[in-house]
DNA sequence: GGATTTTACGCATTTCGTAAGTATT
DNA sequence: AATACTTACGAAATGCGTAAAATCC
């Protein structure tokens, strides 16, 4: 038994147990990996994959269970080599970072900024994607760290931390009826509303607010940004429902925000990423500096 | 990185950074050992290990730090061998017990009876050892799997498993004037007392009842086996106690038990093995019969 | 027939062992 | 002086690549 043929197994597994395709991305030919497997299951006694004729169809129960320590094993290889190269150069290396368009315009900013003081050497990828994405792109490896708003669900392989909380506010043209008196729900769903799509920023809770009261609500625009939210709120089309912080006095004066913390329950935005899977020292700070940076916005 | 580099970090810990030992135990010259220690630091780019010149002194916290995810990837690839061969036959192999005497002669004959009917051929090696020791085999990994009476400190690395409860009992001569009458504390604490040693069966029990009620312990013998003190008892030398399920209703006709469980609070008996383990099948099924004998004992 | 896997054989690389050299206690 | 580690070099073992054969769809 040795490292790559473990590799291999996960490589395998990764390209629907296609022998060739295996081999082309751990840059050898073919018939090595071909001999490599056959060596593997010749030492342990028994086929780990399921055979019809010479092609690969899947996996035999053995494997399927060596595969839980394969994994194991290949994270543990893969620590060993951050923690490595993070003790050798902490300020070297890369955070791939996925989140969404709110966190990314208007809360994400200044941690990124004094995080690329600190370490200037480490290149920062940023990923947009809808939240159901985030998750699976830190389960993927894709991302080293999730910045999520909607509900994560528990999940053993992940650690999440809760980042800080915030409410939904209306945004509306200066001059609209809305300005004046107490804001119901009610009195917000006799507009047209303009807010996040599905699963985004909250959307899920603005949901259920409505729904307690029985209230139905005229969704006209369903956008996954707040710029373009509030450009159509701009233009008259009714009312936005957006995340309070995505409303910016100093480029927002035309509009008005108001608070719906009372109508609507608080959503928190989490941070996520992968347990048993060692972050470098640069990538536990910008964690810091998130959390950090949450608790000034709520000062 | 390969799996003999892994090994080899392990080794060199277990045999106090002595390359020449720790050669020898890998069954290769110390030259080859240096050798790849070197390679793998290279590789690294940093030393894993504290040096006073040539010879190693400790580790170095990177070295600290990788160990962890040495001792990972060898506990995950001793668990692929031990799923190949157990998948292969399941009736072969061994299976290493502690325990304490009292347990192996009274409660364990009956589960490895019928356990050797089912697995004849995989070899049983019982070790006895006193309670703290069990543990530390465990740890060690010199057992599989340990049977514990005392209390077991809560140990992230340990599963354990509650197996049945049992109370002590006093033993005595058929004409003692405790075979008359209600027994308390009180009375028992009037004669010269033979029990176990201390950190044994149930011992600590023995302790704190007495105490409560601020009476004073005449321990005349103190043995880590049952029959020692029965033998004792028989001579006259005063009351034993002992756990109820080592009286024996056939061969210890000639005394006479007194429950004890009003008095002494309850023990329970333990299994102990190590998580992220893979114990083969046949492991597994020793566990099952210890339950099942427990819970057979109870009715 | 094109794609995929296996087998055969030679070459390159890795890793070991022997032996000699250097440092440590 | 004895023990422990490193370096040098030749030998054995391992693993890869090329090429051809076998099999699958």
């Amino acid at each position: 038994m040795n490292l790559s043929q473990i590799e291999l197994l996960r490589v395998l597994h990764e390209t629907d147990f296609n022998l060739s395709k295996a081999a082309e991305k751990m840059h050898i030919v073919q018939s090595a990996v071909s001999r490599q497997l056959q060596l593997f299951e010749n030492e342990l006694g028994s086929p780990l994959f399921e055979r019809k004729g010479k092609k690969l169809q899947g996996m035999t129960p053995l494997g399927l269970k060596i595969m839980e320590e394969v994994a194991v094993i290949n994270r543990a290889k893969k620590n060993i080599q951050t923690l490595a190269s993070d003790y050798l150069d902490s300020n070297q290396g890369t955070l791939h970072i996925a989140t969404t368009h709110t966190q990314a315009k208007y809360f994400l900013t200044t941690p990124i900024r004094r995080f690329k003081e600190k370490y200037p050497g480490v290149k920062i990828y940023m990923v947009q994607a809808s939240p159901e994405q985030l998750i699976d792109q830190i389960h993927s490896r894709t991302a080293d760290i999730a910045i999520c708003t909607e509900k994560v669900d528990e999940d053993a392989n992940l650690v999440i931390k809760t980042c800080y909380e915030w409410s939904h506010a209306a945004v509306i043209p200066q001059d609209h009826p809305l300005s004046q008196g107490e804001i119901t729900l009610e009195r917000l769903a006799a507009y047209p509303i303009l807010t996040y799509s599905f699963g985004f920023t909250g959307r899920s809770n603005i949901e259920s607010a409505f729904k307690s009261v029985g209230v139905d609500l005229d969704i006209t625009l369903a956008a996954t940004d707040t710029d373009v939210i509030k450009t159509y709120v701009r233009l008259g089309m009714g009312v936005g429902l957006i995340a309070g912080m995505a409303f910016d006095p100093l480029t927002d004066q035309d509009l008005l925000a108001r608070d719906l913390s009372h109508l609507i329950s608080r959503s928190s935005t989490k941070i996520a990423y992968l347990k048993h899977n060692y972050l470098p020292q640069y990538s536990q700070h910008f964690i810091d500096e998130l959390l950090l940076a949450a608790r000034d916005m709520h000062a």
